[in-house]
DNA sequence: GTCGTTGCAAAGCCTTTGCAGGGAA
DNA sequence: TTCCCTGCAAAGGCTTTGCAACGAC
């Protein structure tokens, strides 16, 4: 069975402190001001576990290789600012399933956006 | 100035014989069947230098890793079988722009597909 | 006391790089 | 002859794994 460890918890409330998806590196950082010894190794078994257990979802991003975020936010994609360089979950879904080609099942699909965000569209104050 | 060499040449004609988009592994073996001593580090050097004159594209597949396929294909995106494990290029595109979130400006996409193709849904013969 | 977990170090992939020899122009 | 390119080997990221000590239950 599966037990409780501060260094288990102090990932999941890494987690649950953020907003955006987080890369090892952040969850690692974060992590270490909870639990000072937290080792990088520790770290990746516990998100493997996590995602295994449903908990967190891995996406392998384009740009930015393997992020991590929370499982139970609704579907959304990734927006990638180019300028400011933040991740912005965009609600719902782009997909135009209409325009899905004929004679095939469609099961899952991954949608990364890049460009603008509006804070970087605005000219600068 | 770029010079002629049979590896590079092998290489592009790697591509020019596949119908998919390849991997390192792949365009190894192929290549090896052209230019046997061809060596790891220098398809990856040519990989490289084919993307930078924009004769490859380089692809970040989230469970295929890293794809090239020839850079004057038409706007597409891929679609991963399940089942057979082959990869489709859909053309066309099934993005939805007319649903993309308010105040932010797309400049570039990428759609990953997956499920089962027309051939792996029909029931065997 | 048991056995899941951790930290550390080593090892495994994939990819890049340094270097000396080789070949295209 | 020049100097770009290749093969080889070493090194660099990121991630996984073996192992002994640790600690939750």
């Amino acid at each position: 069975m599966q037990r409780k460890t501060v260094q288990r918890e102090a990932i999941q409330e890494v987690f649950r402190n953020s907003e955006h998806p987080l890369r090892l590196e952040d969850i690692l950082a974060q992590g270490r001001l909870l639990v000072p010894t937290l080792n990088r190794a520790t770290v990746y078994r516990n998100l493997k576990l996590l995602v295994e257990i449903g908990w967190l979802a891995q996406v392998q991003h384009p740009s930015l290789g393997t992020i991590y975020e929370r499982a139970d936010l609704a579907h959304h994609h990734h927006f990638h600012c180019n300028s400011c360089d933040r991740i912005y979950e965009l609600p719902g879904c782009v997909l135009n399933a209409a325009a899905t080609p004929e004679g095939f099942i469609v099961q899952e699909h991954e949608i990364f956006l890049s460009g603008l965000c509006p804070a970087c569209v605005q000219p600068a104050p």
